[in-house]
DNA sequence: CTGTTAGCGCATTCAG
DNA sequence: CTGAATGCGCTAACAG
């Protein structure tokens, strides 16, 4: 390996103005800097990024909480775009990206007080926002920079966050579903402890409130992506006598399920009912009928929950905030308009 | 920060003694690593990775490569499942995951530069084998430690790789079609200069020839995702007057796009044309009809990978392995028997 | 504008 | 079985 010494030696200088020609330091001469940075290419020097870490208190790396991998959310193509959103400001900013590897959720607690006590990472992004979560409470004690996708359940003023707003997109989605017509509009989420379904069913439910609408419980259904039970309850809904004529899905995955049982029910979508959900990932314009749904903009959910580390992490004063990504709906084929029926 | 000496000064020893306390030495009494063990509880002490990583020249990090994220092949549910089995025998090995951020190639070839001369990992996965990879070649050159998950495309006896055998599980899918009385099979695969796709292709072709069945031109398609260009040359294939009654689709997201178009096209799946495909995602069990599909273990392809990394950083001597993942085919409801036409 | 010195936190000789 | 000394590669005062 060569060091910042073979380069001093190599171009007649000492170490530390090797040192400052890598942090392009203004007192140094133009001229040298062009002489050692000649020997740097010719020796192939590269700073050894651990003994800078060491010496700067800081690392450059931020890690990256996923939720707990034992179920099957985490094939939802929501993570590789958010993940790429991270990324590309990580690496815009020359930032390295260190991933959770934990299963479970004690697991991937002792993994992030390795980082945080070890000094792993500058700061940490939690990709999830659960109720009542442990490791949220063990950062914010720690007062160690850290920014959530989502919406922290308790101290929600002191927690930087970034979030869309699912309460007016769930809102607005069913107001869409309702200037078509649609007046017997259910409800299809994934797990009630995740704020995301919570705050779309909310906007939702408001939605059918200000319509005049009742909102029944036979019309909610709670499903964690649809294995087993899951399958049985959207049964239920759909050999109701009053059934529904369009349905609002928490999440475009589920979607993909529900629009295979309705299949299965031989209901057509959207002659015979209507479709919409949240996310508009990639494989939302590939179904039949390619699905009307909120887009949510994931990758901007990671680069501006990265941007907001990055600057946390460089300046510990700065105030916490929260940043809510603008959603929009694209409309596509999954919704009909609907004679009202009086 | 409490470091080794905090620990020291407060058990009355040592650092070096805390040091090797740490590394559960045996030359320390049962005792002292006792007292000094309980101290470092109660100071809440955890060993600093970069101090350490300097001195003992070795980072217990691998990195991870994904495939330029310029296209929307990312979102594809097989890097979360790979992911998910390279974490898990990370963790379990108590290193850490870096992954890259880096959208262009150009990018991520500079920022593999940086991860391996500056050493922020041990060693490095490439999720991605593609014809003449420069950054295959520079990581060769470099003897540094990576492995490959697909095939590499020079080097092969030198470069350890864990892979399917896509060529016999092309092979196979195939023949199943062909026993369940299909002659006319088509092929829809993604980009051609994938290993993946020219092997299952490959294996298509055999189980073709085998069977004494033509393969012609106008059967194959490749296509980046059914996009633009792509729906036209679907298009095309289901216009052909002697139109193919069974299609192998190499892999389940592009699977699912034609299902979608042949919906368009009022074709049932699999009354009218029969469908199989490869990864076995967990999309694939809940299109409608669900998919037969060869399950290509996901989960294990990426374990085993990093394993077989681990133990190379570990040892540098290790010989270059190749290790098969073996594959099943999942038999669900994409599949029609027929009368052969005679 | 540049060199000298010291030290980041830890593991590892070498003594004892 | 334990301690003292040394250095990993780098940056950051402090001098000049």
């Amino acid at each position: 390996m060569v060091t910042i010494k073979d380069v001093a030696k190599a171009s007649g200088v000492s170490p530390s103005t090797v040192s400052r020609v890598i942090a392009d330091n203004s007192r140094i001469s133009l001229e040298t800097k062009k002489k050692v940075r000649k020997v740097m290419k010719e020796l192939g020097y590269h700073p050894n990024i651990n003994a800078r870490n060491l010496v700067v208190k800081s690392t450059k790396a931020i890690g990256v909480i996923m939720p707990s991998s034992t179920n099957k959310a985490l094939q939802n193509p929501f993570f590789p775009e958010i993940l790429r959103g991270i990324g590309s400001v990580i690496h815009e900013m020359q930032y390295s990206l260190s991933l959770s590897t934990g299963e479970t959720e004690e697991e991937i607690f002792e993994e992030v007080q390795r980082m945080v006590y070890g000094s792993y990472v500058d700061g940490l992004i939690l990709l999830y926002s659960r109720v009542d979560d442990r490791l949220m409470k063990f950062l914010h004690q720690q007062d160690f920079p850290f920014v959530i996708v989502g919406k922290p359940y308790e101290h929600e003023q002191e927690i930087t966050h970034v979030d869309n707003d699912n309460f007016r997109a769930g809102k607005e989605i069913t107001n869409y579903l309702i200037e078509q017509g649609h007046q017997k509009i259910a409800f299809i989420g994934g797990s009630t402890d995740l704020f995301v379904t919570m705050d779309r069913e909310a906007g939702y439910e408001a939605a059918l409130k200000q319509a005049g609408l009742v909102s029944s419980q036979e019309y909610k259904i709670h499903t964690e992506f649809l294995e087993s039970g899951g399958r049985e309850a959207v049964g239920n809904l759909f050999s109701l006598r009053d059934r529904p004529t369009a349905i609002v899905v928490s999440d475009d995955l589920i979607s993909l399920g529900v629009l295979s049982m309705l299949k299965e029910f031989k209901c057509s979508v959207p002659d015979d009912i209507s479709l919409v959900s949240f996310n508009n990932v990639y494989l939302s314009e590939i179904t039949s009928p390619s699905l009307t749904t909120v887009d949510v903009n994931i990758y901007d959910l990671g680069a501006y929950s990265a941007k907001a580390l990055i600057e946390k992490t460089l300046n510990k004063g700065e105030p916490a905030k929260r940043i809510i990504i603008p959603h929009q709906i694209i409309y596509r084929d999954s919704v009909k308009k609907i004679n009202k029926v009086l």
